[in-house]
DNA sequence: TACGTTAGTAAGTAAGTGATTACAACATTA
DNA sequence: TAATGTTGTAATCACTTACTTACTAACGTA
């Protein structure tokens, strides 16, 4: 194998995880069939990333700065709430479907436990993702289009249940799902319970 | 180790599945972890479940039957609809709070794939799940009380998110949250979707 | 051109995996 | 009571896991 620096190598054996994921499955992450995937020898794999649990850390890093990144920038966009949210509902689902092995990985290392630092690193994801949320809402109150008396950290909580169940809807049932048709429809629902 | 049936052992030996899931992580499920905390040999594991993967059927069986049994009940009754929804949901997250380690296992084995049969068990016991929030609604505008231009459907794609998105917050930040609380909160935001 | 650093390999390691074996002890029933 | 089937054990199977070792080859730079 040609010579590739780290920082390259680093990027490619964090892509090779979430293709495996993509298209084998969760299970076969192994270090070696990492390196098959690459076409580099496992030890290489271990040239770049200390140990195995880095190169998940390295991933949630990534969400972290490019999910929470893009969903940060549409809400502090000077929008009209309403507006902000619908594009943020879309970001998110869209972001999901497009990284389906990202948000596997997520939900297994959450599953496992085990690794305080990797469910910390969770954690964080979901907060701030909420907290995104709860800002809209109560931007949206402020601006008088929104019933004042709605809880919205509540909002926030059945919010956060939709990028969820589109994942699981497409992963178990792959094909039959349009991204900007179940956003569009999950965006009314929100609005009924967010409309005075 | 005293002589059992193997009904007996079966029963025990998918308990410790759960307790193991619950208070171990989901990595520790290993037939030979399992041996020994029921105190049982390895190998006699393998005298009661022809596979590993025949001990993990049998629990998603048993949630098909105990969890979807416990809902079809409430489903079932000839109550109003808006009662009902209300009972149905806080029955659905209590469940998945007394069995935190069935949710766990559930979505694990969705995000590993490769088991197909496995994966169609969750996909039924999901759908069925969605289909009874699907007559619920249905029925309740029915009864006039409910908003009849709402789509059903996708009525019961967000309930779907709420006892998920419970069970994720449960097992992230395990002390704080009270679910006859969660289920409410929630209840009176879904109805704010239903109401004329 | 020499030299230290970096990136690669093949072949290991110990520990763990699900599963099987040969055999012993017990329970049921003919 | 003798025969038979059931439930247990200890040891071991073949295989996979994350990770390490000893060594080699390419690179940048003085």
């Amino acid at each position: 194998m040609s010579r590739e620096t780290t920082d390259i190598r680093q990027e490619q054996i964090k892509k090779a995880v979430l293709d495996i994921i993509a298209d084998e499955g969760l299970q076969n992450i192994s270090t070696r069939n990492l390196a098959k995937r690459i076409g580099l020898s496992e030890g290489a794999i271990f040239r770049h990333f200390p140990t195995k649990r880095d190169i998940i850390k390295g991933i949630m890093d990534d969400v972290a700065n490019d999910l929470i990144g893009s969903l940060r920038n549409i809400v502090l966009k000077p929008e009209k709430a309403e507006d902000k949210l619908f594009k943020y509902l879309c970001q998110n689902v869209k972001y999901l479907k497009e990284n389906r092995g990202i948000t596997m990985l997520l939900f297994s290392e959450a599953a496992h436990l085990g690794d305080k630092e990797l469910k910390e690193k969770l954690n964080h994801i979901l907060y701030e993702q909420k907290q995104f949320i709860i800002k809209m809402v109560k931007d949206g109150i402020k601006e008088g289009v929104w019933d004042k008396s709605v809880n919205a950290e509540d909002v926030a909580i059945i919010y956060m249940g939709i990028p969820i169940t589109f994942n699981i809807e497409f992963v178990l049932n792959k094909n039959g799902l349009n991204a900007d048709n179940f956003c569009r429809r999950m965006y009314t629902l929100i609005l009924k319970i967010l409309k005075n």
